[in-house]
DNA sequence: CAGTGGTCTAGACCACCCA
DNA sequence: GGGTGGTCTAGACCACTGC
């Protein structure tokens, strides 16, 4: 069956059906959908077209996949006014989801060029290099890279890294973030994130970098983080 | 020729095929990428493949299509602190950019739901609502929707609305965009908005809602502002 | 092991764009 | 009118998941 000339394609057709569904509750946030053969009989048509629609709602945030086990519906959207110096922790207590941070590595390397010119560094110079992950209800949002400064906090890597690194400074090193410059911008997921995450490479994600300076006015350290892109929203209040 | 087992798929070659090509300048800003036919010869595959490979560049931000017109390289994003309260023209100029803003429509209507709490009005009210789209070196990049307040700024439509509002409301109203309250997430594009930047229903979008105070204090308007997701890059600074 | 999603083939027809 | 992208069909094989 052939969408006629001038109409609207199936996978709009489809799209617009399941997100009723999900409108309507009759899909809940976290349940899964049917397998993508199913709904090939449901809507009669092919895999093709189903998945279609799917990358549609999974680009609308609606849904999001789980690699080789199936779509679900997303759960609501984790808000962060980054302008507020608060943690990733405080944040999920306050909306009501349970927080988690896991360290994947942490270690020694050489300054990346990305990150040379913001942190005021020389090409051979070294850095730490935290690459953590962060949960909402057990669910991977976000993968993160900090890059810190020796000089500003050396020995960081004898820390327990696996909780909020703004407690880590404030107790050990007396260091408070103060200000901060961020920037962000949608972009593909990168295959390291993707992995991290258990989202596919390539897929479109939120990436978020900041670069961090102490109460003194000295430059701290720079994060780059890339959220899967149904789990964000950006609040900043200029009053 | 099928992508071997545990080996990367071909389409995330071909992706970094052309990537590396546009990276190196083979493939510049503006430039049409060979039809997908074309690409099909080149690479020896068929399109569903090619046009996986281009699906995750324009996730990227790295192309966008024109509808029925092809793939094209994305220009540089342009960049936005929204904490500043500049505007939209000021801002591409002083970026070497060339803005444009064209107003679609502009009307009284009653106010949408969900305008209605942040704008604190009740369910019949009315409002001025603007259509307008930006370009920036011909380019439509943002559709944008203006909730304005009768009360505020009364006999808005007879004033000219192709330029910026920000400079109608304080020649004419002697009104200042002082705060804002602003909040953004990536999402698929509409219908509405598609069809005005001439993208497709249901590509990822970025999505901005601000809601504007004047000097008083006072809410002023909210806008609903959909950009192309190449498109924008936002940079917050807190000092 | 049955079924899933991930990847891919080799076609097809259509509306629309541009020359 | 030839070529483009947009949509769709009807299959296929694979690696992996979950039972």
């Amino acid at each position: 069956m052939k969408s006629p000339s001038g109409e609207i394609p199936q996978y709009l057709l489809i799209k617009a059906q399941l997100q009723d569904r999900i409108a309507r509750g009759a899909l809940k946030s976290g349940d899964k959908l049917p397998s993508e053969r199913e709904l090939c009989a449901l809507f009669n048509t092919t895999r093709v077209t189903i998945r279609e629609s799917l990358a549609q709602l999974e680009a609308g945030g609606l849904i999001w996949r789980a690699d080789r086990r199936g779509w679900f519906v997303s759960p609501d959207r984790l808000w962060l006014d980054p302008t507020q110096n608060t943690n990733f922790h405080k944040l999920c207590q306050e909306q009501g989801r349970t927080p988690k941070t896991v360290l994947l590595e942490g270690r020694v390397a050489p300054v990346p060029v990305e990150v040379m010119t913001p942190l005021a560094l020389q090409p051979f110079d070294q850095i730490y290099l935290l690459t953590r992950l962060r949960y909402a209800d057990d669910r991977a949002i976000c993968y993160c890279e900090n890059h810190c400064l020796p000089a500003r906090v050396p020995d960081l890597l004898g820390h327990d890294l696996n909780g909020s690194l703004t407690e880590v400074y404030q107790r050990y090193y007396d260091l408070v973030y103060t200000s901060m410059h961020l920037s962000f911008w949608p972009t593909a997921m990168p295959a390291q994130a993707a992995a991290a995450l258990g989202v596919m490479e390539g897929r479109p994600a939120l990436m978020l970098r900041r670069l961090n300076y102490d109460q003194h006015g000295r430059i701290l350290d720079f994060d780059i983080e890339y959220w899967r892109h149904d789990s964000l929203r950006i609040e900043v209040d200029t009053h």
